[in-house]
DNA sequence: CGCCTATTTGATCTGATTCAAACAATGTGG
DNA sequence: CCACATTGTTTGAATCAGATCAAATAGGCG
């Protein structure tokens, strides 16, 4: 899942391969809605996303919940805790996952022994940054169905990303309270936002599965353009 | 600058030291309200900047302007544009501005050489994406009044951790439309804000110069806790 | 002085919140 | 296989934080 995430930015030699591969991994199962790593915690492992969806948030001093990312298989939520030791939020499953902890210390041999590797996490943070950047536009400046149709197009874009869509479908276990937390608005408001998604066409949403009957709609309702994932093999350093 | 910086987080050997002071650097004086680089540019250099105040943000489809970062001196702001090729937002400056570009090649070569830096320069960018996550917390879940006692804050410690505040006032270059923008709020709605703030006696505003009247009161208003800002020596990587 | 940019004030409007309750889907244990 | 609990979605009504529009005022500066 790494690897093959890795590559898809840039090709990886023989024996960068291997010394991905022989990262020392512990896997474990994890229950939804349970928290992975703790705000205030000085974690010494990094945790890489298997299996499921996670996200990322922090509370308000009067309870109300941000959350900062949605997490799908092949990302690594905490790869900051590497250089940052305090965690300044906290990382939960949001749907029963399947993860595995890799120590930072091995991690960064890792880089040390690959710098090329250690430049693509470093980007892999970078990217991170920068849907932190475009959240920030949404919440900050589009309206609630703008908001809400960028998000679909951003989860549905990333799925695609690591072959976890089926078509014009995906699996969409985020609640619509989440998507609120996310994307600050309260949930009743999600809800109608989503019925007007649904009644000018552009999507289906139910059963925990998400249709897109408009692709180009949905792009537009969202103002969606996927520059900012950075996706494309455009990451080669100038080194 | 930069390398007070960098030792603020972890003691600089002295080859290291001398590998920083030997990158290549093009000073420029750059005026006010300019563009240093533009959304969708691929630049070769990134940008240190030694002297004024600069914000990153990028534009709605309809307009409208979200900040994502203010910068002050000892900041790279465009750090990430060393792994991501493309600029998904843009750099300007706000007040009249000293910046120093160094090739994207001189810093690679550099985390070639001295690995703990790279580190610490990949440290500035994580702790980049945090300010990012504070911000998103404050625009989608606070109120205005609170929201803009932490940007408040937030500005003054940076400042004071690059020594740039004298007792407890600062230099305040950035405009209540700014403000509005960085926050997602309308001008009109900042200033009325802020003159709560001054009625609350929390702060002194005026003449681009900010006077913190009642710190624990303003960090109380602005729910603010700084250990996001990671400037603490909490640094060292586990290898 | 006159121009330009930033701040301030007033009046009005609205997108989104809040509160409250109904409804649907799913799972659990007896 | 049903009663019951749990969690998520939907609906309605009242309210509010903050936006918008428009215009006045205040600084700074060539």
């Amino acid at each position: 899942m790494l690897i093959r995430k890795l590559r898809s930015i840039s090709p990886l030699s023989q024996d960068e391969e291997q010394s991905i591969r022989a990262l020392p991994l512990s896997v474990k199962e994890i229950g939804a809605d349970e928290i992975i790593v703790r705000e205030g915690d000085r974690p010494f492992v990094c945790c890489l996303l298997i299996e499921g969806f996670a996200c990322r948030y922090k509370l308000t001093d009067q309870g109300k919940r941000q959350i900062f990312s949605f997490h799908t298989p092949g990302d690594i939520p905490d790869l900051q805790s590497l250089h940052l030791r305090t965690m300044d939020h906290s990382l939960a499953t949001i749907t029963l996952c399947k993860v595995a902890f890799i120590p930072h210390e091995s991690i960064a041999n890792l880089t040390r022994r690959c710098p090329r590797v250690g430049d693509a996490l470093w980007r892999e943070t970078l990217v991170d940054a920068a849907l932190f950047r475009e959240w920030m536009i949404g919440i900050g400046r589009r309206s609630a169905y703008t908001r809400i149709a960028h998000l679909l197009c951003e989860v549905f874009v990333r799925l695609q990303a690591v072959g976890l869509t089926s078509g014009n479908q995906c699996e969409w276990p985020i609640t619509q309270a989440e998507i609120g937390d996310a994307l600050g608005l309260s949930t009743v408001h999600v809800n109608r936002s989503l019925q007007e998604l649904r009644g000018d066409g552009l999507i289906e949403l139910a059963g925990g599965c998400l249709k897109v009957l408009t692709w180009n709609g949905l792009k537009e309702a969202g103002e969606f353009d996927p520059t900012y994932l950075h996706l494309s093999g455009e990451a080669e350093t100038a080194a």
